[in-house]
DNA sequence: CGTATGTTTTACCAGTCGGTCAAATTATGA
DNA sequence: TCATAATTTGACCGACTGGTAAAACATACG
């Protein structure tokens, strides 16, 4: 029996400066038409590169979608993951809250590409939801029971802070446009995260 | 001077139920996968209509798709407008809380329709969000600025107080899905009135 | 240098896109 | 009934879609 069916040669500088290029460009295009009002022309002109050269680095399109998904899905559960069940309760919660906006400001079209995934049916992450991401929010909701039956916060429904946190924190990124255009000159996130406390502060308080 | 240069005849029988039937489709299909994302195929099948047949009734794709934004955004807006200046305050916003969430309820795809419009840069109602959109949405800023003064709900943002109404219900709508895929069997809807009632009345006392 | 490997381009394919046209079909009303 | 108008169809157009093949080009290394 051999190993290595592939030998498995190291990346090239070439290979891996292209492979983030097209990344980047892919999530950008991606983030804003959607999977199906994408092209792999316009991923490959943002990367800089003709299509039959980016499907040199990527075997179709649905390939590059797929990773982006994948490999994002981890980074945006990361703020959940962080909530500890042994910190002090309202602090954890308005810490997970914080870093879920600091991620609408810094990684909006991340944002963007799982909401037009989800809004659009989830066809490509449908067992993620239901699966990885189901457990994680199951798992935080004991956890979230347990600090109110301790008295710590407030009798709330569980998973429907959690859908609330959710809601309110990528809004502002998915929704930009609209939240800019209602503004108008006045910052989104200059007085998003101060209201957003006040919200959850009062809402948790026993 | 003449009138009329357009004779302007009555709708045929016909020509109702098929324009009914290709609104209908056309919202479920575009709901489903944005505007670049779909094909005037689609919609015609959908319709029950073949493609020539549908563009007899509507000039282009983008006609449909711009006739359904347009016609949708007065009903979409409705509820904000109902909002009462000389109602009892957490009384009027709860309230129009409650009738945000049963067009989630009811009318899911006219939000994912502008949910998809909106995060891919509201190419077709930029001009409408920062037109009508704002004015109305500033005209009742400060109705509730003036409550804030008269110490009747707490002391926060109007704006942001609009926008977290926006994204906690639509969220419901919009992102069906994932909602279903982590709440298992648990209908959404079933605790989601409460959740909000109790989320906005601890956040508006005073 | 030369050669093997990695990279890019040109030309191309079959299928689909939005949309047009004229002909065929159906409904309407005198 | 018949003629007129309304509706539907099939055949078609050029542009674009995701993807392929092979040749041309660049690079690395003995």
């Amino acid at each position: 029996m051999s190993f290595g069916s592939k030998p498995e040669r190291p990346e090239t500088r070439i290979q891996q400066r292209n492979r983030v290029a097209i990344r980047a460009a892919a999530l950008k295009v991606f983030s804003t038409f959607g999977y199906r009002g994408s092209t792999v022309d316009q991923i490959a002109t943002e990367a800089g590169l003709s299509k039959p050269n980016l499907l040199y680095y990527f075997p179709s399109k649905e390939a590059i979608y797929r990773e982006l998904l994948e490999t994002l899905l981890e980074t945006w559960l990361d703020p959940l993951n962080e909530m500890d069940a042994d910190g002090e309760p309202v602090e954890e919660l308005i810490g997970y809250v914080r870093r879920k906006l600091d991620m609408s400001r810094n990684f909006p079209r991340e944002s963007r590409l799982f909401a037009n995934e989800i809004i659009q049916g989830a066809p490509q992450i449908e067992t993620e939801l239901s699966g990885s991401l189901k457990q994680l929010v199951d798992e935080k909701c004991v956890v979230i029971r347990k600090w109110i039956a301790e008295g710590k916060i407030a009798d709330v429904h569980p998973h429907h802070l959690i859908f609330s946190i959710w809601s309110l924190t990528q809004h502002y990124a998915d929704f930009d446009v609209q939240v800019r255009a209602v503004l108008g000159k006045e910052d989104p996130f200059d007085n998003a995260e101060t209201y957003l406390t006040q919200l959850f502060t009062r809402l948790l308080r026993v």
